[in-house]
DNA sequence: AGGACAACGGTCT
DNA sequence: AGACCGTTGTCCT
């Protein structure tokens, strides 16, 4: 996955999901970011934090049938986003994990070569940026049970029900 | 099965 | 420097 670098602008729109609607941030380089919100108010507040330094251009037409790319068919979507070296290394490391199958936060540690970190790869998985592309709803706790999930334990279950059937 | 708790490491203020 | 966290292993009841 690319590294976001200075850019001046972005894209940007609302679209309809299979688990509701969704925002998306998205250029030439690929999606920088997906989230899902309660309303769109909170999604734009919630982007603007993202990319306070970016100029964020709405274009629904175009989230649209990006999301239809994502969702409809299974085609690889190219990912453009910014984080540190650590967060890098742990989303990398979730795009691993095999659809329909799951892997622990201390299995992620270990990929990334921190066996000790499993609680900062907790909270460099919930400052995921891009829901679903990055299967972050992949990810257990050692004894089985859910663990967090920043848009909602819902969700997380949906999507995980989801991929079980495919 | 479930609660309390210390230790852990990256990130934010 | 201190606090916050999508955790974990251990030690309880």
């Amino acid at each position: 996955m690319k590294q976001l670098n200075s850019v001046s602008q972005l894209n940007f729109g609302f679209a309809p999901t299979p688990f509701g609607e969704c925002a998306i941030v998205f250029s030439e380089d690929g999606v920088s970011a997906l989230v899902f919100h309660e309303n769109r108010n909170a999604a734009i507040t919630d982007l603007k934090n993202r990319f306070y330094d970016i100029e964020l251009q709405e274009n629904n037409a175009k989230a649209e049938l990006l999301c239809k790319q994502i969702f409809d068919e299974k085609a690889k979507t190219k990912l453009c986003v910014r984080g540190t070296e650590f967060q890098m290394n742990v989303w990398n490391a979730l795009c691993e994990i095999p659809v329909g199958s799951t892997a622990t936060y201390a299995q992620i540690a270990q990929k990334v070569g921190k066996p000790k970190a499993v609680r900062a790869v907790g909270t460099a998985i919930g400052a995921n940026p891009v829901a679903w592309l990055i299967p972050c709803h992949r990810v257990l706790r050692t004894d089985g049970s859910l663990g967090g999930y920043r848009w909602g334990l819902e969700l997380k279950v949906k999507m995980l029900e989801r991929e079980k059937k495919i």
